[in-house]
DNA sequence: AGCACGCCGACT
DNA sequence: GTCGGCGTGCTC
């Protein structure tokens, strides 16, 4: 009999490597690389799915082994190819998962559909399981295995939650009830602002598992329905012309250059590093339709789809049912249905977020990564890939292009493309729009001048003259909430919650404490917990607050809110950004979400309020990511045909990525930025690995961090840090970091893997250790 | 993750 | 002697 290689699904550490089976004469001709095969496994014969790897020749298993036989074949065509298969090894070797982990993000949910598998005795179906536990050795060449699906995965109903008593008693009871329970207490305020949510929305984006929701149902108060998931298709009402722009001198030559590259079916790779204006977008489509026509199909990353509606509606005008769109809010048909389209070549083109980088293309020409300098593109949950590494990768294997866009790139990435000769640069706006004047306002001296309002009065008198021509604006602030601190002014305790090492924020709408890591909801305390006096006051501002206090200061003015709190699951991200837009709305006010990529003519000022919170931030990019904000942020203003200005108010005015970006100088803060991180020895100079131990014992977390630390010296790992997280607890759990670095990214990383090898197996369940190899390191 | 093996104490 | 507690190690 032939044998064969196999990767076993769902598997932990231990047994992610590759297994030899015996392939039954009845199955060798329906075998292919990337079908799944059952297989039993392990003392008890359970039977585990498996990816089929290959045939191998029978020589290479003369070991001790009698090797067992496979059980049947899942797949009628294989769902990864021997490409995927070498990409996912690539993931797993340098981002610490397992092969079915980095698999798994190439097969949507809706592919994994769960089958129970029986056997025909005489006739009768046996559940398999049930039949090996009885029949210890077994001959499967004898079986005639049948699978059946065990529930309706494909089904399109979603599990919903709402109220089941009255808007009125529901309010009651969060106010009377001795409901203590934070989390019921969440869910039953956001059911009286949203009427009815998804269970699996409550659980991402809430953090409120489906046993809250049971708990509050079996009391009676909340009713669980299914319901139709509703299709959202695209309207392709407002979409834009099919006809191609004319192109100017800079974006031809962007073209050609680049289209160049197509022809030799290599791997090679561009950065287009273009300021906000200068006609990308309409690169990238003309790029996508020369791929197109050679019959390969391309990939477009966005940073966040529902924050990118431009980049769709273009796509979809000029390419219509060519593109398959892939965004977060899908569900697990709709992604399985646009993931089977890319598979069966009905589409050439994916459009989508970071995940879609794993498209199942086979014939692919180019990926195309627009904002690469956008953080949304690493993932936070294992894998914590950077989709531009994957990217990357991906490329190199197909053998296709790569090319990557943005007016602030990573410093990282512009110095390695720089070394390579690929970076276009197009410092031109392709329509006349000048740059917006900015200026910088110390609000150290507003201070002093006695003006203790949140605005400067630059910033208000700009403010008045845009209301006044009708003109509009947009207010930007990175804390959402009301005020942030709440403190005692006898003792200075401030409030924190209970589960998480933060102090926590008032929301002035719903009058209570909110923490922004776990979710915790608060009373407010009449009395300072620690000292029991009773002047406790809050500090801080939030955007709940901006909008408060501009409401009073231009009654005239009409304003919208966008945040975390007012977007929330309803999409309303569209809904309004549309209202600001059509209903020429004075004033915006929002966080990072309303800093990108819009597009509105008549926005003539922006306003940074705070722009030390930006770059105050916990990691060694926090400079980078103010820089890049600023730049974005002011970006927004003077699209139209009227010249724009914006405002910056900061106290640190002194700071880099504050001086620079006034000046949306990317170039010197560039130079500056490198000067710092070559003393430093920060990417792009050496590789930055960040280690974190977390777990609800502090000790044992304690005694595994000095345990890891001398392990990694004993391996001569430079180890330059050693401490608690910034946010050194959420959820109950304690975080500890150790933040590793070295010159040699495949040397750092070799050392990681056997660091982690060795820890993996000796730590206690109490202990969690994840690692993450943080900037993007193409190398 | 399971499951079996094996070494030790408690009990008929 | 025998039953079963769980610590350890293996899974093609």
């Amino acid at each position: 009999m032939k044998v064969g290689a196999v990767l076993i699904d769902n598997t932990t550490k231990d047994f992610d490597k590759v297994y030899y089976y015996e392939v039954p004469e009845s199955l060798e001709n329906s075998l292919v690389t990337g079908v799944r095969v059952n297989v039993p496994f392990g003392r008890g014969n359970s039977i585990r799915l498996a990816y089929f790897l290959d045939f191998v020749e029978k020589e290479t298993n003369k070991d001790q082994y009698k090797l067992k036989q496979i059980i049947n074949i899942v797949d009628s065509d294989s769902v990864i190819s021997k490409n995927q298969i070498k990409l996912a090894k690539e993931i797993k070797d340098k981002y610490f998962c397992t092969y079915s982990q980095a698999i798994n993000m190439m097969i949507p949910t809706g592919a994994k559909i769960k089958k129970e598998k029986y056997v025909l005795i005489d006739g009768k179906k046996i559940k398999l399981s049930t039949y090996m536990k009885n029949h210890s050795p077994i001959d499967y060449s004898l079986l005639t295995v049948i699978e059946e699906e065990q529930k309706n995965v494909n089904s399109r109903f979603v599990k919903r939650v709402k109220l089941a008593v009255s808007r009125e008693n529901a309010a009651e009871l969060i106010e009377s009830y001795e409901f203590n329970n934070e989390k019921q207490i969440r869910l039953i305020e956001l059911l009286l602002d949203y009427d009815t949510l998804t269970v699996s929305d409550l659980q991402n984006y809430e953090n409120i598992s489906s046993s809250t929701v049971n708990t509050l149902s079996k009391k009676g108060f909340v009713t669980v329905f299914e319901q139709e998931e509703q299709r959202k298709p695209l309207t392709m009402t407002d979409l834009e012309t099919f006809v191609p722009d004319q192109l100017s001198y800079h974006q031809e030559q962007a073209v050609s250059r680049i289209s160049d590259a197509f022809e030799s079916d290599s791997f090679n790779r561009f950065l287009i590093k273009g300021i906000t204006g200068s006609g990308k977008t309409e690169i990238y489509l003309q790029l996508a339709r020369k791929v197109i026509e050679k019959g390969k199909q391309v990939i477009i990353l966005v940073p966040e789809i529902s924050l990118t509606p431009i980049m769709i509606r273009r796509f979809m005008g000029r390419f219509g049912n060519e593109v398959a769109v892939l965004h977060s809010r899908l569900s697990v048909v709709e992604r399985y249905e646009e993931w089977k389209k890319i598979k069966d070549k009905k589409v050439s083109i994916a459009l989508g977020a970071r995940s879609c980088v794993f498209a199942p293309f086979d014939q692919l020409g180019l990926i195309i990564i627009d904002e690469e300098h956008e953080t949304s593109y690493k993932s936070e949950t294992t894998p914590k890939y950077s989709a531009v590494d994957v990217a990357n990768m991906r490329c190199r294997i197909d053998k296709c292009v790569l090319v990557l866009g943005s007016a602030t790139p990573s410093v990282t990435t512009y110095h390695l493309f720089k070394k390579e000769d690929a970076v276009i640069t197009i410092d031109e706006r392709v329509t006349k729009e000048q740059l917006p004047q900015v200026s910088i306002v110390d609000m150290k001296e507003e201070f002093i001048k006695n003006n203790r309002s949140i605005f400067s009065e630059k910033l208000q008198e700009e403010i008045r003259k845009n209301i006044e021509n009708k003109e509009q604006t947009m207010l930007f602030l990175n804390r959402r909430g009301y005020e942030n601190f709440y403190l005692c002014r006898d003792c200075g305790e401030v409030i924190k919650c209970d589960a998480c090492d933060v102090s926590m924020t008032y929301h002035k709408n719903r009058n209570r404490l909110f923490c922004h890591y776990c979710g915790l909801i608060k009373h407010i305390p009449e009395k300072c917990p620690s000292c029991g006096e009773s002047h406790i006051a809050s500090f801080g501002v939030g955007t709940e607050k901006v909008e408060e206090q501009i409401k009073e200061i231009f009654e005239e003015a009409t304003v919208l809110r966008m945040d975390l709190d007012t977007t929330g699951y309803k999409n309303s991200h569209v809904a309004i950004l549309d209202q600001f837009r059509n209903e020429n709305v004075n004033i915006l006010i929002g966080t990072q979400m309303i800093a990108k990529g819009h597009d509105f003519g008549n926005v003539t000022l922006v306003g940074i309020l705070a722009a030390d919170t930006l770059t105050k931030g916990f990691s060694i990019f926090s400079e980078e990511r103010a820089f890049q904000l600023i730049t974005q942020a002011v970006g927004r203003s003077g699209r139209g045909e009227k010249e724009g200005r914006a405002v910056i108010q900061a106290y640190d005015v002194d700071n880099h990525a504050i001086t620079f970006g006034v000046k949306q100088d990317y170039y010197d803060f560039y130079a500056y930025e490198m000067a710092v991180r070559e003393q430093l020895l920060y990417p792009p100079f050496g590789i930055i690995g960040k280690i974190i131990l977390s777990g609800s014992y502090e000790k044992d977390i304690l005694f595994w961090m000095t345990k890891a630390e001398n392990l990694l010296k004993e391996m001569h790992v430079d180890v330059s840090y050693k401490a608690k997280d910034p946010v050194s607890m959420i959820n109950n759990n304690y975080r500890y970091r150790v933040v590793v670095k070295g010159y040699n990214s495949s040397e750092l990383l070799k050392k990681m893997r056997s660091f982690y090898n060795y820890i993996y197996r000796k730590l206690p369940k109490s202990v969690k250790c994840s690692i993450d190899i943080d900037g993007i390191d193409m190398i």
